[in-house]
RNA sequence: GGGCGAUUAGCUCAGCUGGUCUAGAGCACCUGCCUUACAAGCAGGGGGUCGGGGGUUCGACUCCCUCAUCGCCCA
């Protein structure tokens, strides 16, 4: 058996192995089991075209930790997979593709290129898919959806005829966010504001007469030839006299009049704004209300149109430039100072928007708002951590109509059909768009050519991961009875607006529901510089890389471990190597588990050897050593605690929790004691019972670690049970704890035991004496009890604190030459064997008695304080003043340990 | 400008509703060790006036105010 075990863990092929066994045997399928309890999860699907980052996995960490969590303890579970089409980022690439063939997607023509698409989506569409299962993640991969697919797509239509329908969507000539260089408009949530330093130009507009002029200011010069008006605020008494008066716009030659508004703002500028309706949002409204007229002077994609004269078809950034340099010629600019000021980027291509002027689908966000909002304050849906409820308020009630409508080709069509006479309506297809307008069958209709946002799909996805509408008919699917509303959400707060806000919105508009109870909101990943790892800033290693090198439990491990929920998480990393060297963190404590392992196995096979009894007996309680209560008792503290955190989402102190258990508590201390009780002094029935005690103990262990870990946990289980490969640690509930065998006397007791062992190793360390020489040790108590419980554990003392024998006795007499300690109470003589240094000794000891005096002082000040003994809790009092006698005892021993010296 | 969060050992962070804290862990550093699995390990050590100031309290890393620095979001 041991040959199985080797002496490191190889998690590469474990890994693949088990991945392989898992989904053949259906364990994800979440029919298979029948159980009354549900617990499902909704994955962000990632863009279909996209690469593993680090994001995905501590975010699919935390998903799949919290899956085979519920799925260990009976629930049915469904953790609903998918993928979505990234409108803009996979056009772009597919662009990107033909464009190196020579071709325009004009060239091939909407069908064509649309076929291109596909065939690319074919290609890479399901590598991110493959990514995420060397992760490990347990999805029920029958339920996986693409938002293109063509269930989901109805939905899409049929949500959007509805809302048409109910009015909730409407087209109109808005000034939008344009994306010059995907030519598309974009929401107001896909523009980043960034400061930029600029120029703010202020500009002479001349008077009919040639010679008053007043002056504007502006940051973009090139604007000028949209200019209609020149606004000033009505209680500015400076321009009061001007108004009504007409001004030319320089270099156009245009005369547009002086009018109040209050947008002017007197204190910005010169007080005088030019209003450009076309290019600016506040223009565009100052112009609805003086009804002015709209001069469009930019093309798509960003260069100047015919209005501008010799600056057509010049970049907005270079017209920029010759035309100040052409104002200047002609004494039009007044003066140019530095400006900063916020510009918006677009998020995909990183250039700056263009407000532009265009007609737009958009969604009425205000009436969808006031319900969405509810359902979080009145905290049906919880949020972790909570404070970003108030950012969702915020947004909620600021909110602004969505603009939906995209001028590209990949996505879903806007289901809308255009008669001849100019009508339109929302339909499934053409024909029953005749039907709703009251036309013949052979009546022309052309549809709308823009697609929806890819949002727009992925708002009703707590709904068509469930099947909703797949035929836009059945309403209510059985996965809609099971799972919805799901239980979690597990995103980055990145997309709290884009895709949190609008699914509770579309779930509680369209269902009367909400779509999940509770949403994480992970940690962000940074670098060692405190920069988000990016694919674009090349500061993020391959995480398949990392995976290979430290295995995915180890990489699952470690990101769950550094990842406190609320924080960014910081991590080193090296892009030369690839490597995230904290991994080690991970990898290692699976060396620790394996090891673990490995030994209570070998011992086992001992001590079956050594005794020929073969069975799985396990110890009872009844027959328990202080040592075996102890382990017991804080097993069960962390099945115990873990269940509470793992509910309240505290995935990173679960981490925390076992990382100290396992290693601290069961490695360090209960598996070397359990050397001492399976030793060959011990009788043959105890040894087995115990060591299948240890071995049970390490089982659940390994059911505690699996959500986390679940290749290694698998594969030792299977090591340590010879069960077959059908079965899963994962379909054997989790042990509940058991409130009986928490014992806090037994662990303070056995701190205790742990002080003198420490202690009796510092003095030890002090000299420098290596482990191989033992050494005797005598332990003085201040009564019987406790000397009696130190005779009891004298063979754990001698062994863990490499005693050649350790005596134990009431004030016993120091030997003539050994070191000492004291701590609570009691005294430690180790004798070394040789000279100690006396000097030394007294330094040492008078440092001591001047600790011990010092916190006599502050505790005899504390309980002689009158204010302090009427307010403090009995408890606190009493304890005190235990400390108090307790010190004072150690300083007397102290003190007369120096006097003997 | 508004909101949210952070500031604790050289680094990354724990420390929840104030009193077991004489402030912990991991990494890094130093010392000693191949000790009944694990050197990816074991045992030990050094290192912090808990960002500054003020307040509440018998008592503050913990609560309040304020300032500073950094980060994020919204305008």
């Amino acid at each position: 058996m041991i040959n199985e075990f080797p002496k490191a863990y190889e998690p590469n092929s474990v890994e693949s192995k088990w991945y392989k066994i898992w989904n053949d045997n259906n364990l994800f399928d979440s029919n298979r089991i029948n159980s009354t309890k549900n617990y499902s999860i909704l994955m962000p699907p990632p863009n279909v075209t996209g690469i593993l980052h680090f994001g995905h996995v501590l975010n699919m960490t935390i998903q799949d930790m919290l899956i085979r969590r519920k799925r260990m303890q009976g629930y049915n579970v469904c953790w609903f997979p998918g993928t979505d089409h990234a409108g803009i980022a996979t056009q772009t690439r597919v662009e990107k593709e033909i464009a190196a063939e020579g071709l325009t997607k004009y060239d091939l023509g909407r069908e064509k290129f649309l076929e291109r698409v596909w065939q690319f989506k074919e290609k890479y569409g399901s590598i991110i898919i493959e990514q995420i299962k060397t992760i490990g993640a347990s999805c029920d991969w029958n339920k996986q959806i693409f938002t293109m697919d063509e269930a989901p797509s109805y939905a899409v239509r049929e949500v959007f005829i509805k809302l048409f329908e109910e009015g909730l969507i409407y087209k109109g000539k808005r000034i939008i966010n344009w994306s010059p260089l995907s030519q598309t408009a974009l929401s107001d949530e896909e523009v980043d504001f960034r400061e930029v330093k600029e120029h703010l130009y202020t500009m002479r507009y001349y008077f009919d007469n040639g010679v008053d002029y007043i002056t504007v200011s502006t940051a973009r010069p090139e604007t000028i030839f949209g200019d209609i008006a020149i606004a000033v605020n009505p209680n500015d008494e400076r321009f009061k006299h001007l108004l009504g008066q007409f001004v030319c716009v320089p270099l156009v030659g245009r005369r547009i009049p002086i009018i109040a508004d209050d947008y002017a703002d007197p204190e910005f500028g010169t007080g005088c704004v030019k209003i450009t309706p076309a290019h600016d949002p506040n223009d565009f409204e100052v112009g609805l209300r003086h009804n002015l007229e709209i001069i469009n002077t930019i093309n798509p994609d960003g260069t100047l149109n015919e209005m501008t004269g010799k600056y057509a078809n010049l970049d907005r950034f270079v017209a920029r430039k010759q035309i100040v340099e052409d104002l200047n010629k002609s004494n039009l600019i007044e003066k140019t100072e530095d400006y900063v000021h916020n510009v918006g980027f677009s998020q995909r291509g990183g250039e700056p928007i263009e407000p532009y002027l265009s007609d737009q689908w958009f969604v009425s966000m205000k009436p969808l708002a006031a319900e969405a909002l509810e359902k979080v304050t009145s905290g049906q849906i919880r949020f972790h951590p909570h404070h970003w409820v108030k950012t969702y308020e915020h947004w909620m009630n600021n909110i602004r109509d969505w603009c939906i409508s995209r001028q590209l080709w990949w996505g879903h069509r806007i289901p809308v059909y255009y008669s001849e006479d100019g009508r339109f309506v929302a339909a499934h297809d053409e024909q029953s768009a005749r039907i709703k307008l009251n036309l013949d069958d052979s009546a022309f209709l052309s549809q709308d050519t823009d697609v929806l946002d890819t949002w727009f799909s992925s708002w009703i996805w707590p709904m068509t991961t469930m099947q909703w509408l797949h035929d836009g008919v059945i309403d209510e699917t059985d996965d809609m009875k099971r799972f919805l509303p799901t239980d979690l959400l597990v995103t980055a707060p990145d997309i709290i607006f884009f895709w949190v806000a609008r699914m509770i919105m579309a779930t509680s508009h369209f269902k009367n529901t909400i779509p999940f109870t509770d949403v994480y909101f992970t940690s962000l990943i940074r670098d060692g510089k405190g920069r988000k790892l990016s694919k674009s800033l090349g500061n993020s290693p391959d995480p398949l890389n990392v995976i290979d090198k430290y295995g995915a439990d180890a990489v699952r491990f470690t990101m769950i471990y550094l990842s406190p929920l609320g924080l960014d998480v910081r991590m080193e990393v090296d892009i030369e190597t690839q490597d995230i060297p904290s991994m080690e963190i991970g990898r290692n404590f699976c060396n620790k588990i394996w090891n673990a392992g490995r030994f209570l196995l070998m011992k086992k096979e001992q001590i079956v050897s050594d005794t020929g009894l073969n069975n799985n007996t396990i110890l009872l309680p009844k027959d328990y050593s202080t040592s075996d209560k102890w382990i017991a008792s804080r097993l069960n503290n962390v099945l115990k605690s873990s269940e509470l955190m793992l509910s309240n989402y505290k995935v990173n102190d679960y981490s925390k929790a076992l990382y100290d258990f396992i290693w601290r508590d069961f490695c360090d201390w209960y598996v070397e004691i359990v050397k001492v009780q399976t030793g060959q002094d011990a009788a043959p029935e105890r040894r087995i019972e115990t060591i299948n005690f240890a071995i049970h103990v390490y089982e659940t262990i390994l059911q505690l670690i699996h959500p986390i870990m679940p290749f290694i946990s698998e594969e030792i289980w299977h090591l340590l049970n010879q069960k077959s490969e059908n079965e899963s640690i994962s379909t054997h509930n989790i042990a509940d704890f058991d409130d009986k065998l928490i014992d806090t006397k037994i662990e303070s007791n056995f701190m205790l035991l742990q002080t003198i062992i420490e202690e009796t190793r510092k003095l030890r360390a002090s000299k420098n004496i290596p482990p191989s020489k033992k050494l005797p040790l005598t332990i003085s108590c201040k009564n019987e009890e406790i000397a009696q419980f130190f005779q009891s554990e004298n063979e754990i003392v001698a062994f863990l604190g490499r005693c050649s024998e350790v005596k134990v006795g009431v004030n016993v007499d120091r030997p003539s030459i050994c070191l000492t300690t004291i701590v609570h109470e009691i005294e430690l003589y180790l004798e070394i064997g040789e000279a100690i240094d006396i000097e030394q000794e007294k330094i040492k000891l008078s440092k001591e008695i001047e600790r011990l005096k010092n916190l006599i002082i502050s505790g005899e000040k504390k309980l002689s304080n009158e204010k302090f003994m009427s307010n403090a809790a009995p408890e606190v009092i009493q304890s005190e003043q235990e400390k108090l006698a307790s010190l004072k005892v150690s300083l007397t021993l102290a003190e007369s340990n120096l006097n003997s010296l």
